[in-house]
DNA sequence: CTGTTAGCGCGTTCAG
DNA sequence: CTGAACGCGCTAACAG
């Protein structure tokens, strides 16, 4: 800068003002700066600019795994919206950690991160998140909190509702569901939509009709607790997988394993459908979540928080996209039940 | 800091050299320093450290889709090996856009990162990366260039030679190929690796059995050039998918849509597996990428190069995996062909 | 073993 | 409309 002003002959303080426009100068010497900025290849310096102006334009993204498809998409979203904002984001993966979190949360505070992006580790104290607030603005992402405060994810309740009224308007009066590890808010939510879905339909929930209260994160856990209930006498007719693709491929595993087809030993619906999941045979059905547009709003919700700190809290459900194949039963082609229009 | 040296009574020096350990410093007065440090909360300004020790302990990460899986992968390798070293990567995705990827370099030459992460955008000039290299150190991941650099990606000349001759071993003869845009790095290599198959075994290069020269970067682009291929009297026995997952989905669609079946009209090889084609009917066979050791191995060439910054320039090659299913044409639970061992 | 001081590169008063 | 001087939080060099 110094280099820019000496070329041009003005004040570093010129300069300055040239450069971000924040007060009149006159042709003539803005010409000459630019003019020397172009010349000496000068590019200012964000450090200094952030030192002096307490604001980094940098956000911390914290997610649990950047290997799933919906984290990966929502990455997506987010630095999408953030470069048109020329903000940076700061990456950290927690593996669904907590002490990677709590240093991973730590080292971006210490970089003076303008605000976080945040997608809770199950298990996370719930004075970590209030302690989080007092230093600086978070909105969560996916896994939402029950407490009022910035957050977008899916809408998954009412999704998962819907998702199993289908099997029980299909006919199954006995449908399983693999929810996985419930500490997960948005598990919890898929488990209270299904049983929401009995509910309605006048069906008994049976407890060992619910499978995964403990930890089942991997394809192998999914499968082994899968097997079992479908080995008996009295089967299920239908199952529900709503925890993540790893358990969907579990339950798979496990059908085939006991010679069981789909749809019509067992019919299948998905809550997180990964990709090409129309080229199985039978082409599955379920829902597509809309991580990139989750991690949009997500961004976006925290840059208007940036701007009115005082503004009231929101909190922002997205619907996934509902996509009809075979594994639930129907003829190929058939249209979205009602329900999914919007 | 001036908190932490007034309540410990010492000067800001000391508190320095205390919580960076750089100089003996009394029993008492670090203790004095460290429950002062405890007492007002404080945290180290990375922000005001990076200025001082011109020195960020940032990297920049440019990759061209995030959302990909092999990108994905490569993220979190990256991110794993980084933080170990207290070292953050800011993101910049760009798409594939020529546009985004200069200015989310600019980007991150101005927030200072202390080294780059880089996957070219295809069509990148030459000069851009000489003109980069200039300024800060750069390793180039998965689109290797011919230049002397540190890199690191997939050995794919090689596999894809050993993929191809896989099918010649089954009987193949007339073996197409879809490339993809061959102005990537990757793809041309792999190109390559099916010529050399095919001259290997003595087998004719037939220009019209390789697709995608242009531009394919669609399932449905895919899908539309492999149709045409598979409908004539004269159709190839085999083809391998050597761009991505969307030009493997779009080939299946176009098999499909003939109603030929895999493997026993056309034997299929993939050399970009995607999560869970074992669960395809057939398997599918093929190659699934070291996107997570990618990413690894290119940060610690990253970091040993700002350590020696005069070192000779490395290039690391990877092998990736065989994944032995049926889409290939053999049995069941086929060991991998040799020359897979390693 | 410890304290004092200068300056990293900027943006912003304040005085002209 | 312009320029000189200050300070953001920290570390390195030097002085004690």
């Amino acid at each position: 800068m110094r280099d820019v002003s000496r070329v041009a002959g003005v004040s570093t303080s010129t300069v300055s003002h040239v450069v971000n426009g924040t007060r009149r100068v006159s042709d003539e010497l803005r010409q000459r700066v630019l003019n020397a900025v172009d010349a000496v290849q000068y590019r200012q310096d964000a450090l200094a600019r952030a030192m002096r102006m307490s604001r980094t334009n940098t956000i911390g993204l914290v997610i649990s795994d950047a290997g799933d498809h919906v984290f990966a998409d929502m990455v997506r979203g987010i630095e999408h919206e953030a470069r048109e904002h020329g903000i940076t984001p700061l990456l950290a993966n927690t593996g669904e950690e907590l002490e990677r979190q709590q240093t991973s949360v730590r080292a971006l505070l210490s970089r003076r991160v303008d605000g976080l992006l945040l997608t809770e580790v199950p298990g996370t104290p719930d004075e970590f998140l209030d302690e989080l607030l007092k230093e600086i603005p978070v909105v969560l992402m996916d896994r939402l909190s029950t407490h009022g405060l910035d957050q977008v994810g899916t809408d998954s309740t009412v999704a998962t509702r819907l998702l199993v009224e289908h099997l029980v308007e299909l006919g199954h009066r006995d449908i399983a569901a693999l929810v996985g590890d419930t500490r997960v808010p948005t598990l919890r939510e898929r488990e209270q939509g299904y049983l929401e879905a009995l509910e309605r339909a006048g069906l008994p929930a049976r407890g060992d009709r619910v499978l995964g209260v403990d930890k089942i994160t991997t394809r192998a856990a999914a499968r082994s607790v899968v097997g079992p209930l479908f080995s008996g006498s009295e089967r299920p007719t239908a199952i529900i997988s709503a925890s993540h693709s790893a358990g969907t491929a579990g339950i798979l595993d496990a059908l085939r394993e006991l010679g069981l087809t789909v749809p019509e030993d067992v019919a299948l619906v998905i809550f997180d459908l990964f990709q090409y999941s129309d080229l199985f045979t039978p082409k599955l059905t379920g829902l597509v979540q809309p991580g990139y547009r989750i991690g949009q709003e997500a961004m976006r919700l925290l840059l208007s928080r940036l701007e009115h700190p005082d503004a009231e809290p929101q909190t922002i459900r997205l619907r996934p996209t509902f996509i009809h194949g075979e594994s639930c039963g129907c003829p190929p082609g058939t249209p979205a039940p009602s329900g999914w229009q919007a």
